[in-house]
RNA sequence: GGCUGGGUAGCAAAGCGGUUAUGCAGGGGCCUGCAAAGCCUUUUAGACCGGUUCGACUCCGGUCCCAGCCUCCA
């Protein structure tokens, strides 16, 4: 049975959804000012697995993960680069989408906008307020007021009287108490605006995903997730919001994504740190970093390195490798099944709160099995390789042609390869091993290495 | 200061109160003209100090160190 490290808890539980023919899960996605960065590429990829997860048990699964497209950062940016707020969203919400196929990520269900659900938004500030948990200063902010809200802290272990003990002196007096935060922030001149009955402004940040997932999932749903610096405030903001306005539970499991680190220190937008997806395609293939991320546990820091980054290049090389010309039968999973337990080890993994690294190793104990049963029993290898990619699948991994995997980045054209094979063998076949080393050598400054079989020679990237 | 996590072999990364994690790297071997790949074998662990236990890397307490949140951040 599937256990998940529930942040609201703190402890790992049996996850039995609300409807158990239909689970709703709601993951706060971009910003969209900027390039998706690694910490995001790690979410994005974490949300992938676990939503292939739940598809695998459950008969329906709604994912839906928002974009945020009106904020102050957004304002900044488009005035800093002169274009619209439209052009630079639209822009780096592109981005994202062409980042997130590179590393095999399946889009979500519904993909909400913050700009298109306006409606959801006034809605649910109108009843905060009307309930008194929400109010108007006097520059026209509207704001909530989180001492009317008796859980406020809950997920992040936090109390109110810490936190303002800990607070950092708060210019703005417009605000009942320090720790308020914004629902509607009322427009400057020249800023992009909405009409409402609070005056013309945009929306608070925590606000709009309170409003988009009750819109597309209900006042309760199953399971809520982002990146650990969302825990607090926004999505401790995003409870009082929610069951402030709907008197009902809001999520009954929160899940968060470790961070990426660079030399020890998280890597973030504020301390300048960071590598976009993109910048890191241009030295690894979006498998060798999906791999990178699958490596280890999704609540366990990321430490983000060349080394490790080719160790996942090697890792994916491996087993590619081993499933190299065979022919991926499916045909008897029923004798593997019989004979071993790859499995149902693969899936425990998988259900012990999304254990990727030990999925990953029985991935690897299928892969010495291959090597072993090529030599021995051709048709068994056949289905075990047919067992490793239909389990790498789950993990999005290993669903390129391996050949193509193998040969992918390579300079030369597959003509001119093989004219250098050919004059090599002949060397070698007349016991010219000096030119035969030779040419491999020369072969290997180009980044190709050769491997000589009973079946002849073939080739790989390095 | 308050609140979270965490310290595992050369590197990365898991589970587990007593039995091989796994990948990379290193040593030895098989294979090879030589390699590569693969296979066999092998060396390096559990921050520190106590306690519980027949037995602890694993449970409990303390010490030290690291990271994160408390301000926008995935």
């Amino acid at each position: 049975m599937l256990q998940i490290f529930n942040t609201l808890s703190k402890t790992k539980e049996p996850f039995s959804p609300i409807n158990s023919e239909h689970v709703g899960i709601y993951v706060c996605g971009m910003t969209v000012y900027d390039f998706c960065h690694m910490g995001h590429a790690r979410v994005l990829v974490m949300f992938d697995i676990i939503t292939r997860h739940l598809r695998r048990q459950f008969p329906k699964v709604t994912y839906v993960r928002n974009i945020t497209d009106i904020d102050d950062k957004i304002i900044k940016r488009a005035i800093e680069n002169g274009e619209s707020i439209d052009q630079l969203t639209n822009r780096f919400i592109e981005a994202m989408h062409e980042d997130e196929k590179a590393l095999g990520i399946l889009p979500p269900d519904i993909e909400p906008r913050a700009t298109e659900s306006m409606n959801e938004i006034f809605y649910m500030i109108e009843t905060l307020v009307e309930k008194g948990i929400a109010y108007q200063g006097k520059s026209g902010d509207v704001y909530y007021s989180v001492r009317k809200f008796p859980n406020y802290g809950k997920l992040s272990g936090k109390n109110l009287d810490d936190l303002e003990a800990g607070a950092r002196v708060d210019v703005e007096d417009d605000k009942d108490d320090p720790l308020d935060f914004v629902l509607w922030k009322m427009a400057k001149p020249e800023e992009p605006s909405w009409e409402s009955p609070w005056g013309d402004g945009r929306p608070g940040w925590h606000i709009e995903c309170s409003a988009m997932s009750s819109n597309h999932l209900g006042n309760h749903f199953d399971i809520h997730g982002g990146g650990m610096d969302l825990s607090f405030p926004h999505h401790e903001n995003e409870i009082a919001q929610s069951e402030g306005a709907h008197d009902c539970k809001f999520v009954n499991t929160w899940m968060h994504v470790g961070f990426v680190n660079v030399n020890e220190e998280k890597m973030s937008k504020s301390l300048g740190n960071f590598f976009t997806i993109r910048e890191v395609l241009e030295s690894y293939d979006g498998e060798t970093l999906r791999y990178f991320i699958l490596s280890s546990h999704y609540r366990s820091p990321l430490n983000f390195s060349d080394a490790n980054l080719d160790n996942a290049k090697n890792a994916i090389t491996k087993l590619y490798t081993s499933i190299r010309g065979l022919k991926s039968s499916t045909a008897s999973t029923d004798e593997i099944s019989q004979r071993l337990d790859y499995e149902q080890r693969f899936d425990a993994a998988l259900d012990d709160d999304f254990n990727t690294p030990i999925a990953i190793s029985i991935l690897f104990e299928i892969s010495k099995q291959i090597n072993l049963e090529k030599e021995k029993d051709i048709d068994f290898a056949s289905a075990l390789s047919g067992l490793l990619v239909r389990l790498g699948g789950y993990l999005g991994i290993l669903q390129n042609n391996p050949e193509d995997f193998l040969k992918q980045g390579v300079q030369l054209s597959d003509e001119e390869i093989d004219q250098k094979i050919k004059d090599r063998n002949l060397a070698r076949s007349e016991k010219d091993f000096a030119l035969s080393d030779q040419i491999r050598n020369e072969l290997e400054a180009h980044g190709i290495i050769l491997e000589d079989s009973a079946e002849g020679t073939s080739w790989r990237r390095k």
